[in-house]
DNA sequence: CTCACATATGCTCAGAATGAGCATTGGAGA
DNA sequence: TCTCCAATGCTCATTCTGAGCATATGTGAG
């Protein structure tokens, strides 16, 4: 088998104070250029790393000094030339993707933390339709569904940019990340698109440029795109698996829970039905003692029951129709 | 990057005849030793795959003669010795695993159809409560947790057979394949268990031997846990995304829809109330014509409407109380 | 000390979805 | 024409959801 290096990516993700945050480095861009946000990533180690996430765990370690507790194995990667040094004589590269869940901390080496809606404005709808939308993506998109060659390409671009960004009277689908950024990344609309262009040396073939300003924060490479998988992948799964807990402290206050769903969901939900959902199905259990932060009347403290893994094989879903 | 190979295995599903089967190979074992079930694979090659599913197509094609239509990135398998030829300098293999759905067709080299319950018999609840569970899983679950080495382990290995295995009280969750899977290969009740200790040259630990007959068929390296792997993913994606389609003739009875996911799912449905999901769900329209093959009364032959994607966000979910 | 305020928590109610099972329909073949 | 077999239709109790009103219990201002 012709040579191949394997990297790992990690989208390591916090919540604090209402935001979502992802850990950043910064990256000088392998053409040069100023420096870019990036994904903390590193290779495998083939000799020492025995698992991919132990390999991921450890570089996660030595870069940042965070001690990563819930991995998750998100996508690999593998397209042609998602590193442009590729086309100059470098290894095809292959990057295998992790989603990690962490309480925030504070961390060494260059890396950062940064809200993750700075690169997806449009998916952050807690406070009602983002402006964004509007303003600058649906009439963008009219062009490029226009400007498609067909007829028939027209039909099938305008009605996938409406059913992906929720435009006509379709509903908005939280998971959808990833679908609406690879839109904006055909239609020319986020920067990398005319980066990777350029790179790979072709010519412009863009139909308007970039907007100004322009759709959210880029980052190197594809990791704009992997960090899409990762808030799409995290969005389904906070509605059928517990793993919001990962990112709270031991005890919290059932608003707290419902704000840090609201935060990765990006809506809002109707409080005294979220709390009798996550009551009701055993994820949380009182202790009795109270928050008085809270400014009005103090919230109960709770903590994730753990027990519910045991007692309900998958808290959420069902077949139509199991006979039991 | 030391080097690193990278290959693709896919696991290809059809259904006949309510029997849900996967593409498997014969393959010699790289030890030597009679030949071994194993599950198509084909290395990328990185300078004529411009993607890693094209690469996987492309094999697919070539070996088999098959042309894949749905296929989905499944996971990446990258732990140290899946291959033992690493343990003696090859380098370290890491596998890409899809799943790939068809229809059922004649398969040309030497692939052939496999009923996947021949390697998960304990997965098969369609006719009931499996016989293997009782008479050799739970028997032989018993003396493994007991075989832990401190209180705490034993304690958590019951625990853990239990709710995975649904034996208590707890409920079978349909899932959990790879999960069941990996106690069994644990436990060394599974043929490849003994056979990698073999092979990587440790001495023999297990306790008790692999009982006969052995619990499901054996596959080559880590096919099995791969396969695992698409089951339970496949069962999982089949609540929430209209993917059985894939896998049925373009025009259909609500009956045979039904025995398809039954197949998968491994059980049996409520035939009533099955309909009316899928009908008012609108994932099907009728045809108008009749199919008389079905010894009763004839029943409508039904297609997928590919409208429900656009309709729909997600036909399946949500989150407890989004606002609207 | 009392009151306004802010949030927590409790509860109700209508409508939708789900689980079960009975009833009726329409062919094929005796 | 009658019987068997599955398809299809329909009902009913139960549970789940979405919304919103009502009450409880702190804090801080006056």
């Amino acid at each position: 088998m012709p040579d191949a290096a394997i990297g790992l990516n990690a989208v390591i993700v916090a919540v604090t104070e209402e935001v979502p945050r992802i850990l950043t480095i910064r990256r000088e861009p392998p053409g040069g250029g100023p420096a870019e946000d990036a994904l903390p990533f590193g290779p495998l180690e083939p000799e020492t790393d025995r698992t991919l996430d132990r390999g991921l765990r450890r570089w996660v370690r030595e870069q940042t000094g965070l001690e990563l507790g819930y991995v998750e194995q998100l996508y690999t990667f593998g397209d042609r030339n998602r590193d442009p040094r590729e086309s100059h004589g470098g290894p095809r590269l292959v990057s295998v993707a992790y989603l990690a869940l962490v309480r925030e901390v504070s961390v060494s080496g260059g890396a950062r933390w940064r809200d993750w809606y700075e690169f997806f404005p449009w998916e952050d709808w807690r406070d009602g339709h983002p402006g964004v939308l509007d303003r600058s993506i649906a009439p963008a998109l009219d062009p490029w569904a226009a400007s498609a060659a067909e007829p028939r390409g027209r039909q099938e671009r305008q009605e996938r940019a409406e059913i992906v960004f929720g435009l006509g009277g379709v509903g908005w689908d939280g998971e959808r990340v990833l679908e609406r950024y690879e839109i904006l990344y055909e239609a020319g609309l986020v920067p990398e698109a005319r980066r990777d262009r350029i790179e790979r040396g072709e010519k412009e073939m863009l139909p308007s440029g970039t907007p100004e300003p322009p759709l959210g924060r880029p980052m190197s490479l594809d990791h704009r795109r992997i960090l899409a998988t990762a808030l799409g992948r995290l969005r389904g799964k906070l509605k059928y698996r517990p793993v919001v807990f990962e990112l709270l402290p031991p005890t919290f206050t059932l608003l707290q829970l419902q704000r840090v769903v609201e935060a990765l969901s990006g809506v809002r939900l109707h409080k005294q039905n979220f709390r009798r959902l996550v009551e009701n199905a055993g994820l949380v259990e009182g202790t009795g003692r109270l928050d008085a932060e809270t400014g009005g009347r103090p919230a109960e403290l709770f903590g994730f029951r753990r027990e519910v893994l045991r007692e309900r094989p998958a808290p959420g879903v069902g077949l139509p129709g199991v006979r039991r």
